[in-house]
DNA sequence: GTGTTACTTAGGTATATGTCTAAGTATGAC
DNA sequence: GTCATACTTAGACATATACCTAAGTAACAC
């Protein structure tokens, strides 16, 4: 059984916001600029950035910053533990998993950390 | 293209607590009273009636009262719209590095002749 | 019909979140 | 050097969130 991971915490929340979810929608098309990014949000930039730090805290972005401009892109695999943890509970609830899945999938969880 | 979506919301913030997401994992292993899920969490009732309101909302969980006691339940298909935000996302960033190595491929096809 | 159980409602508080304006810094263009 | 650009920091503020206690209601159980 998956236990309390601290950092899916900060990935849900992330997602839970419509402007964070418009800015990965955009970086899944490539890497952009934080002004590009900010563009279409009807929004100051302080507070723009504030959505920004929040996916990178996430995990679900990286962004590094060359002269006065920095880049946004996404994250490596950055859905993968979010889409994890709800295939994880969608194949428990439709009973895929038999005691042998359930104990190889605890195993490689205890690995990663 | 995925629009915005306001269930979205609701549904990645009820994700992103982590009381919410055991009360989740429990339910996937089948239903339960307010009484057994309140159990686990050391937490006043009222309390821990907010989180399940929200997972109602979301559109996550449904229950429903018999005599005094409320049985809740995962909903139908509850991660459903979350995994295909999720999805749609990364096939877009997997399309985007497909398309990009179609180019080096061409590209170097190219310089073969 | 009295008490216990299983919620439910009401109301309060502290912290987090999402927004703003104003002012600061660092870089690039001239 | 001067000025515009592209963030960045600081500080304020309103609303939302996550918790609490206390009191209410609606079934059962006897």
């Amino acid at each position: 059984m998956s236990k309390y991971d601290p950092n899916l915490d900060q990935c849900f929340s992330a997602l839970g916001d419509p402007t964070r979810r418009l800015i990965l929608q955009r970086l899944a098309r490539g890497e952009a600029s934080v002004s590009e990014l900010a563009a279409p949000h009807d929004m100051a930039l302080p507070s723009f950035m504030e959505h920004l730090k929040k996916l990178e805290v996430a995990g679900l972005v990286t962004s590094k910053k060359q002269g006065r401009t920095r880049t946004c892109e996404l994250a490596p695999d950055a859905f993968a533990p979010a889409k994890k943890w709800l295939s994880e509970q969608s194949e428990i609830w439709e009973g895929r998993l038999d005691r042998f899945d359930d104990y190889v999938k605890n195993l490689m969880q205890e690995r990663q950390k």
